[in-house]
DNA sequence: CATGAATGAGCATTCATTCAT
DNA sequence: AATGAATGAATGCTCATTCAT
């Protein structure tokens, strides 16, 4: 990848993330990445190649998020870790547009991508089961809630005290 | 209101809450109301204007919705009628489209109108206060995440199953 | 029909006639129209709305053109009337540049309008059954063929002598 | 030549040829061609010295067509392979091709090649002049129409059949 | 010889808005 | 109140061409 597309890329998400998808224009991706506005679509195809580019470069970042929380094999970390989650956002600048993203694309394009977070929600039933709740299924579902409300709230209002919240949950929870 | 207003306003609701308000054209919207789009402007001004309009109209269904446990003194009601808040979304499409738009609009004005669940919140904390929860103000918070969790989901997956989830909080909440 | 729609028009089939019609922008049609370019679109929908509109205009053209062949009852009269089609060319400078736009879209388009010219080829095959020639179809594929080479001689040459061509047919013809 | 500007000429003359030159983007004939765009450049200059070149390149199919026929000397033999020259458009796709795009051009860039005809139109002058035609130059006009009206009939319909015209014409010369 | 990155101008089309009627 | 004509700016995208490597 030349620095270029680097720049292309870095700039869209930016755009992206804080005016929308469809409301950023391509030129003044161009604008912003300083470069001319022929090129993106040498290099992406598309606008919606462009988005595809970037959401494939942020999977990635996904796994980063998700990856530490599967491969944990003690099931209160499973829910300690889940529920601090939120706080890797604050790890980068473009993580925590990454998934403001995301979050924008679900409902302004309303896919909702389910099945990623199937992964996480047997991890969690799993725990739960293992710490005797009594209706496990449903107290993953509960806690996913949880954290996308919380996420919601984050990604909205930087104001919003994110610390506060995951402390009341792991004392919640008993972590 | 003239009868071409009202035609305007249902199908400009219709249109924001499916299309979201930017990637609505005015044109659209006086397609689908059966108008000549200089109409919307003589009577909105603005695209904004005419927003603003739906905005206002929803109000009262706003109020509908959480009137009714602002009045409420029992704080278990309180608790139990705040849950199914969100069974009253399938009330009406209507009622379904305007909280559809409110929450479209939160990701792409970004605006977070955090005075309006002002009043709730305070219900709420008053409520779990009464119930001896220990942390009566967080409890309130956590309440209104999940709330705003659930709706996400229902909102962008039709097939989501609210009433399960909702029995499942007020039996956990002891309602 | 406006001013502005008939300017339009005027100012496509003088450009379409002249550098084609892929070649022809529809910015260049705005500025020749003295016009917005936006005009052009909520009145024809497309540039090949624009086009259909030229070529149904047209149509009445072509049928003034043929008409009167079709209604002579004379078989030499329907010769003679066919051979000298071509006169008509040059009636007016639309006429003209409505035909030349029409060959020019049957190699740009690759459309042969076949059935068009089946009226008149009957017409002239029955003309040269009367006057007992031996093979009255091909008789008429024959001179509709050298209509055809006249036309695209004269529509591509000004300086082509159209008038002495016809006397000479005419003259072979026996008319 | 290298195999590379092969590859691009042959390209460009499928492509030229049916989709027209305006029509045919330079990266289209790069990528038909298997080479990158910048080449074509590098060896053509320009779009339309790729198409000087394809022209070039095509004058001796030109001269094949029509040399066999300027070296007749039996002037029925003339008119007959003159007659008769169409069906070597079918002898190979390329020349096919060679034509088409020929007769395209005639239309897209308006460019008339008369003085090319100038040698078939005195020698068929010739011919008809020792068969004793009263107006052999005007005779051999009509036939070069008639070659031309035949060609452009087979060049945008493959179902035209040629041979038939082809020998009604043979008799009907007597030759 | 050959590539692929890069550009600037241009293209068809859309859009919010204005205005005369 | 209501229409429909009209616009200017913007949008996603294409294209012929240049240039460093």
């Amino acid at each position: 990848m030349t620095e270029k597309q680097i720049n292309i890329l870095q700039a869209a998400l930016e755009l992206f993330a804080e005016e929308g998808f469809k409301s950023t224009s391509t030129s003044k991706v161009a604008q912003k990445a300083g470069v001319s506005e022929g090129l993106i679509f040498r290099h992406f195809t598309n606008k919606e190649g462009l988005l595809e580019a970037i959401l494939k470069e942020g999977e990635a970042k996904a796994k980063e998020l998700f990856g530490d929380i599967l491969a944990e094999s003690d099931p209160k970390e499973v829910l300690r870790k889940t529920i601090e989650v939120g706080l890797k956002l604050k790890s980068s600048p473009d993580t925590y547009r990454f998934w403001k993203l995301q979050f924008k694309l679900k409902w302004e394009l309303e896919y909702y991508a389910e099945h990623k977070m199937q992964d996480l929600r047997e991890k969690l039933t799993d725990a739960f089961q293992y710490l005797r709740y009594k209706n496990p299924e449903m107290e993953a579902n509960l806690l996913l809630v949880i954290l996308d409300g919380m996420a919601t709230r984050f990604l909205l209002q930087q104001s919003y005290d994110l610390q506060f919240m995951i402390d009341y949950l792991i004392q919640k929870y008993g972590l």
